[in-house]
DNA sequence: TGGCTTTACGGTTTTCGTAATCATT
DNA sequence: AATGATTACGAAAACCGTAAAGCCA
């Protein structure tokens, strides 16, 4: 018995399929189906039915999996509590949202960086909707995206709150105009790709206020949503804090309406049967670190 | 990380031997020198100080030593969990005194194997004294010997009490003699080696009722002892109950003293720190199956 | 010198990935 | 067909034991 067959079995019973427990570990189908047949041998006891197309857990590797996930637990504390005063080692993949990715995302990566050296940092920057299905399937170790999320299998923890107002380019409409159904036939609005949360809220604020909004343009890349807007394309609803620069230039200009849109809650989302420590102590940076109400550093100031 | 690793680390840890932790573990010194290694650059930090002559475990090394405890513990757990119905494997290494090889050591063997068919046992059969020593250097996993032991390292629980008796052939004494320390010059008292738990009794013993004994002679075998005794060389002590058939056939009689020689309990003595299931469930089984009233199965009834 | 540990080296075993095969939907 | 898991096999790596070398009492 070796911590990686426990290691393999524990995912792919997680997981629900060797072919995404393979994935995760970053190892062969193969490799990952030997280890378990090794465990299952050194057992002497079947973990998995293979009567079907997929692996079905049996009784004894129910029994298994939670001694498996103390041991993996176990081991994630070791490393955090012996290696190199607490570093973390080895990669996390995690996922982001274009927002979160120009706003602290940098620092965070620095103080990750500074704080476990070792430790190999891959995000994805997607939509919220791609990122919260990538984390069903194991293929991240954690996600900070709006929520929360309707999944039995994930874990979060509100890190933030960013308030949205509709906005438009001075040219197409004065500054603090009170929006009414007319302005919404009127102005085109540009939203996110229909799977992102911020699409979805949009959504049930126009279903509350009743009103019918034409989707005029759909983009999945909120720095092109802004530039359209800055452009005079449309209307559409940014974080405040997010574009005060633009809002301070008047190159942006927000307007008013009854009621205002709507706040979306960043949270930390991750698998609640994910037993590494890596995902603790990188939740806890987060939430130390959490800061969303900035501008994107990419942006001069003036601008 | 390995399991292997951790079990090396955990051993040279307790035995404080790098040279007796291989022993038990059955491998080279060189073998566990290298897991040991390979741990040490895995977690990045030295796990011993190997400035002296012996390897002395470092801080870390100590941080390390009750997670590693916990994560053998849980191998163990997971094997008698799930193997088999509980059934254990491997090999199990242990002491018993004579006494106890000849009275219920088949009956133990003989449920052990119907329970735990794929555990190997190593019995060793020697003096108390030595037994302990090798449990202390951990070349044993228990022992069922007088007790108790003095070793801070060691627990131990009791299983079966043996009262002894002055004893003689019928041709040296008459049956019932009260003992005097007349007796004690007239009559070679014959023992077990020194260094065996009987013989200090019987030390204390002679101390306590101030009789000068003389040492007729010191033989290393129970059985030895009584054959001699049956042939009128001397007198000694014997557990009433292991010697009935003899005293029954008046091959041997019983000697009467004041006050009687003393009880020996007899005890399950193993290594508190050593966390396999192996070790508990083989202390119930002999908890559950210790009877020290019997007379060796080898002897004849009629005899 | 002698006990204890590490290093060097070879031979065996294990492990992994590619690719092919088998089975199920 | 397409997906998911196992088998075959060659290459690479890990592991173990023997033997030699260091190192402190």
């Amino acid at each position: 018995m070796t911590i990686k067959q426990l290691e393999a079995f524990f995912w792919a019973a997680k997981l629900g399929s060797f072919s995404l427990a393979a994935a995760r570990l970053c190892v062969t189908q193969s490799s990952l189906s030997k280890r378990i047949a090794e465990l299952e041998a050194d057992l002497g006891k079947p973990l998995f039915d293979r009567a079907g197309q997929r692996a079905v857990i049996t009784d004894a590797g129910v029994r298994l999996l939670e001694h498996a996930g103390r041991m993996l637990e176990l081991e994630s504390l070791i490393r955090s509590d012996l290696d190199t005063q607490g570093t973390l080692r080895g990669s996390c993949r995690f996922g982001i949202s274009e927002l979160v990715a120009s706003t602290w995302f940098p620092a965070f990566v620095a103080r990750v960086r500074r704080e476990h050296p070792d430790l190999v940092l891959e995000p994805h920057v997607e939509l919220t909707s791609k990122l919260e299905r990538m984390l069903e399937r194991g293929e991240l170790d954690f996600a900070i995206v709006p929520g929360p999320s309707a999944s039995p299998n994930l874990s979060h923890e509100k890190v933030g709150e960013l308030e949205y107002r509709w906005m438009a380019s001075p040219e197409r409409l004065p500054a603090g105009t009170v929006l009414t159904p007319a302005h919404f036939s009127e102005h085109p609005m540009i939203t996110l790709s229909a799977d992102a949360r911020l699409s979805r809220e949009v959504e049930r604020w126009r279903a509350h206020v009743g009103v019918a909004i034409p989707h005029a343009l759909v983009c999945n890349s909120l720095a092109a949503l802004i530039t359209l807007v800055m452009a005079g394309v449309g209307i559409s609803t940014f974080p405040t804090a997010y574009v005060a620069p633009f809002l301070a230039s008047g190159r942006l200009v927000a307007l008013v309406s009854d009621p205002p849109p709507y706040n979306l809650n960043y949270c930390f989302h991750w698998r609640t049967d994910d037993p590494r420590a890596v995902v603790r102590v990188l939740r806890e940076i987060v939430r130390a670190e959490a800061n969303f109400l900035m501008p994107s550093p990419l942006w001069p100031a003036a601008t």
